[in-house]
Parts: structure tokens; C-alpha cells; sequence
DNA sequence: ATGAAAGCGCTAACAA
DNA sequence: TTGTTAGCGCTTTCAT
């Protein structure tokens, strides 16, 4: 029997097996084979080891091995189905690949974003995601500093390896579809159509934001600077927006981009001190897809992103990092109103 | 100036300062009060460590101090804002300890659940927290033979701490408002009320039939057994049965308690397939809180666990250990259709 | 086919 | 006030 409180290592193993600790090491592991050790005696071991309730000692093993077997991805928030559903596939991915994920949020804070890396450094992440980086720069220079292997997701950065989706394309699609269903409502005439949320200074936000204007230029609506607003990702901030435009107009306007879930949010927070007539003819489209955000009482038109690629195109490039920057892009999915695609995870609750 | 493609550790400092590693050590972080090395050499000492990107190795802090300051939580899905409001909430605390939070999901498979714990124990988690277990015994097991210290959340164990949410009070409080509501929609009688969702084997489910059960027999309407249909989680399964309860009735039910989001994903995919009037008079009621799903065209009550709350109690049971099995209950809060409470995030997105 | 020994980077007990 | 040393649990040469 090993000591009691306390986890039996291989030296307790080594003792009962009448080994030395490499043998039990090499015949817990698969180096077993190339040091041809009997596989009655293999087979003993790891009878013990069962027996005895060992478990390695992942910090040892990571720290003789100089690789800790841990990714790590950091998304900005975890309550926002579109950052979940890339964490739950890059979780997925990680465990087929035999890691360990560690996920964490930033709060799109930048300094936080920076420190949280720095932590996950300091235990040794054999390589890290970064999803909607708020300080890609920052980030990089961090991940050089601490020689560390990343790729950036949804928000690309200059110095790393980068995947996102297309979003001018999405963009474009979701205007398209919002012109055409506005259109159809009202009659003829798609009415005032704006844009809402995001950073003008980010890559994704910015290629929306062309997108959004394109689809709208060619349908003869060219969207004045008044039209576009983008204020953020903090649900109040997208609140106060709103709250100031259907100020200024009046009324909802009759189409609304919205550019992210979080964003959708504080929109709500507007539409709850609305009455149900102020919806009718009204339209939304939102860049980012949420179950219940697709089945509200006005019509909602959404962009999903393909997390399950999107996960897949960034181990890839961490795999074959590629000589130049790179950047991918991967295609999204509109959805129409009211429509559930039966989820990756449809089986799991 | 220090070894590029490799981290420099306290003996690349050591060396640059011309002082031993273990002054080192002890400057950098804060044994060198009682050590009385000299402020000087401290600030000394620090500067280089900044200068030279040192940062400390967590894999072999951990493994001299048999800490590794890593919290683990396991939750059934990311993608459930019950889960992610949890999620976020431990992340938070974590941090604010100094801690690093691993965050792991398990698909309410009871095996993975498992082996992803015993994972974390070997990465020498210094404790941890279930949310939505499945198998609690065997979760305990684990945990004990890895000297690991947990607590559950959200669904108990009989051999460690628990802190769930009222689930009586909640599902009675919810029972309620549909009764209410319904009759009132209805001018009088409540109509058809059904349950739906979770497991009758798992506490929280049990006790949230309980208080439907209650409720609806004192208010005259005792629910035979095929009003309550306890199918699980999934939301492939919930579909189903949604699909065959309203195929034997021939419409919806006049009210409907969902027992989690992932049930009531599973029930807009039957939604879906309705023509608008077909919710007219209709009333939904759900265990967990969603602010989109809040906001869908037939009012829907819904009850938000103090996900804060559970947290905080959770990391207190962990602080003092209490000798006897312990299960501490949180009130839920029911939250009217139409409500958007500002989060606890609001401010990030 | 197996054992001995060194060393990963850090901290803490013990010297000086 | 500081340095020396041992050792956390593991893997990996190098011997035998």
C-alpha cells in the first residue's frame, strides 16, 4: 500500500513492483516498447498503478518535457453564443488532439487581455487562440517575448497567423436580405436601414461596415455617417445608442444591422419599453447567430459564423505555421428568420 | 543579456545580477522581507527580471510548492447562458484570488465527466467545482483518490458540499405566474399546463416537479403523469417529445414549463414549424434565464439563478471545509416576460 | 532487458 | 544579509 494523503508517484509504484522508477515510467508511457520491457512486467506495472489510484504528475512531466500539454484559447466573454460555440469546438478539438484546454475571457479589456496571457505563458501553453483580440500587438509582441505559438481568431493580428470570417461577404448578405425584406414589408420602399455596434478600428467591424455600405450604395440607399454607428461591443453603450437614435428619428428605424450579439442585448433593453405595434414592418439582421435571437416576434435575419471550421482553419496554421502572415477567411452562413439549424451539439445538454 | 529561444529563468537572473538564485527567488517575490535582503538589490533585481521578459515557470512553482494555483470547474455545455453566467462569475472569483481558472466541459457524459476530472487532478487543480454533475458518487470517488477538494453546484452530491438554487421555491414561484398569466389570457381557466425536461432521477429536476406538482394541485389542477415528461436535457430529445406531446393534443399545451435553455432549444425547433396564432393565448415558462429568449413573441417567465451568489457560497465552502455533508440552497428570482435585467456584465462585451 | 543518475526551474531549510 | 543544497515527480540519456 502507498502512504495515505498523498498521491503515489512512481517511486511508490517502483518499490512495489521491485523496479526502478524509469522502468515504471517507460511502462506507464509508450517507451516501453523501444526499451523492450517484458510485457508481462508492463502489464504488472500498470496493474499496480490502477491498483494504487496513481496518476501522473502533469506539472513534473510538463516541466521535464519543457511542454505542459495545455492549450489555451482566450475569447472576450464566455455568455455570448458566439464565442461559446468556438470554444466548445476548439474544447472539442483540443481533447482529440490528447490536450488539456484552458479557456479565459478578457472583458475586452486590454490589459487584462495582456496579463491573462501572460499567466497562461507562465505555465507553459504549448500554444494559444486568441479571440477577438482587443491589443493584437500587444499580444504578439507578449507571445514573442515568451516564445509562444499563436494564432488569432474572428480579429486578426499583423504578426501572427490569422483566421476570421469573411465578413465583407456576411455582411453583404445580411444588407442584401434586410433590403429585400424591408422592401417587401413596406411595400416598394426599404425605408432608413443603420448599422449599430463594433469598432470602426477593428478589421471585422470595418469590412462589415463596407460590406453594409456596398450592398446599400448599389441599391441606390448611399448610408449618410449618421446611419453608421459604431459604438462598441458593451450592451449598455448599445443601449444609450439606441435609446439616442429612435430619439432623433422618432421610431425604430425600419432596418437595423446589428454587429454582435452583445450588442443585440442592449438593443433589447430599448425594445422592452416598446410597444408591440412600434415592431410592425420593422426588420433586424444580426452578425452573429443565437437560437432564441432568431425566433423574436419581428423578423431576424442572422450570419452564422462556422466555429467548427473556424477552430479547425487555426490548429491547422499552428500545425504548418506558414512563412508569411496569413490570413484566412471562412465562409459564414446567413439564416433566415426564425429558423433553428440543429446544432453541433443538438445531442448534449 | 540572456539565451534567445529560450525563457531565462532565476539562474539567467542570478547570473546577471551577480546574487544566488534563491535571492533571487526570494526578491522577486515577497520572502525577501523576511529575509531581509536589501531593498536595493530587490528593485535591483526586479528591474533586470522586467528588463530580461523573465517569467516565473508555474510548472515548476507548482511542483516544489504541491500548489499549483490552478481552480478547475466542470460544467455540462459552454454554450447555455445558465452554464456561461456560472462560468463567468468563478472566472471572476478565481481571479480575484489570484487563481487561474480551467474551465472544462463535459457533455453530461458521465464517463468523460470522469476522465476530465481525473485530467485536472493530475494537473494538481488545487480544487474543484462541479456544476450540473452527472455522476456525483463517482465524481467523489475520483476526487477523494486524488486528494482533491470539491464542491457541486447546481445538482448535489451526498459526499461533498453542495450549493444549488431553490429549486422548489423557484419552480413553484414559476408555476405560479403561468397559472396566473394563462388564466388571465385565457379569461378564467388555466387550460393544459405541462412540464417539461430534466431527469426525475437528479435532484434538481425532483424538486422543481415537486413544486409544479404543488402548485397546480392547489390551485385544482393536479397533473396526471403525462403533463410531466422528464426527457433529459438534449435538445434533439426534447424536440422529440415536444413533436409528440402536441400530436396527441393536437395543439400546444396552454402552458408549458421547460425545465433548462437546452430543453427549450429543443422546443423552438417544434416552434418553428407553427404558424403565429398557433402561440395565441399560449404561455411558456423556464428554469434558467436567457435575455433573448425573455424576449420572444409569447410571453415567457423565466427564473434566474444567482449564478454570483452560488459562486461566492461555493468558494466558502471550499475556505472552511464544513465537517457534516452540507447543501446550501440560493434563492432564484423569477423574471416577468419582457424583462432584460442589466447583467452583472454589462459594461463587456 | 533494466537500473543509475542527471536535470527541468523553482522554493525552503539550513548554513554562514 | 546572503549562499548552498536538497528535492518536488518525472523523463531521458548512458551504462550495464
Amino acid at each position: 500500500m502507498t502512504q495515505a494523503g498523498k498521491n503515489p508517484t512512481i517511486y511508490d509504484l517502483a518499490r512495489l513492483a521491485g523496479a526502478s522508477p524509469s522502468t515504471v515510467s517507460a511502462a506507464l508511457g509508450d517507451a516501453w516498447k523501444s526499451r523492450r520491457i517484458s510485457a508481462e512486467k508492463v502489464a504488472a506495472i500498470r496493474k499496480l498503478a490502477t491498483e494504487a489510484g496513481y496518476a501522473p504528475n502533469m506539472q513534473a512531466r510538463g516541466l521535464r518535457r519543457a511542454q505542459s500539454g495545455l492549450v489555451g484559447m482566450v475569447i472576450p466573454v464566455h455568455d455570448n453564443r458566439f464565442f461559446t460555440s468556438l470554444s466548445q469546438s476548439f474544447e472539442a478539438v483540443a481533447r482529440e488532439r490528447g490536450l488539456v484546454p484552458v479557456i479565459a475571457s478578457t472583458m475586452r479589456n486590454a490589459a487584462e487581455e495582456v496579463r491573462i496571457i501572460e499567466t497562461l505563458a507562465s505555465y507553459r501553453v504549448d500554444y494559444l487562440f486568441i479571440a477577438g483580440a482587443t491589443d493584437a500587438e500587444a499580444i504578439s509582441a507578449t507571445c514573442r517575448a515568451a516564445n509562444l505559438r499563436h494564432v488569432f481568431l474572428d480579429l486578426p493580428g499583423r504578426s501572427a497567423p490569422s483566421v476570421v470570417s469573411d465578413n465583407y461577404a456576411g455582411a453583404a448578405q445580411l444588407t442584401e436580405a434586410l433590403i429585400a425584406d424591408s422592401a417587401a414589408r413596406r411595400g416598394g420602399d426599404p425605408g432608413l436601414l443603420c448599422f449599430l455596434g463594433g469598432d470602426a478600428g477593428d478589421h471585422a467591424t470595418s469590412r462589415r461596415i463596407e460590406g453594409f455600405r456596398d450592398r446599400m450604395t448599389r441599391a441606390g440607399l448611399p448610408p449618410d455617417e449618421r446611419q453608421i454607428i459604431a459604438c462598441g461591443y458593451a450592451p449598455r453603450r448599445a443601449r444609450e445608442e439606441i435609446d439616442a437614435l429612435c430619439q432623433r428619428l422618432g421610431a425604430l428605424p425600419d432596418g437595423l444591422f446589428v454587429n454582435s450579439l452583445t450588442v443585440f442585448e442592449g438593443v433589447l433593453g430599448h425594445f422592452v419599453r416598446l410597444a408591440p405595434e412600434a415592431f410592425d414592418g420593422k426588420v433586424i439582421g444580426c452578425y452573429d447567430y443565437d437560437p432564441f435571437a432568431a425566433f423574436l416576434q419581428f423578423p431576424v435575419h442572422m450570419v452564422r459564423q462556422d466555429s467548427q471550421r473556424l477552430v479547425e482553419e487555426a490548429y491547422r496554421l499552428i500545425d504548418d505555421p506558414p512563412g508569411t502572415p496569413t490570413l484566412r477567411e471562412v465562409a459564414p452562413q446567413l439564416i433566415p428568420p426564425r429558423t433553428i439549424p440543429s446544432g453541433a451539439f443538438a445531442e448534449h445538454g
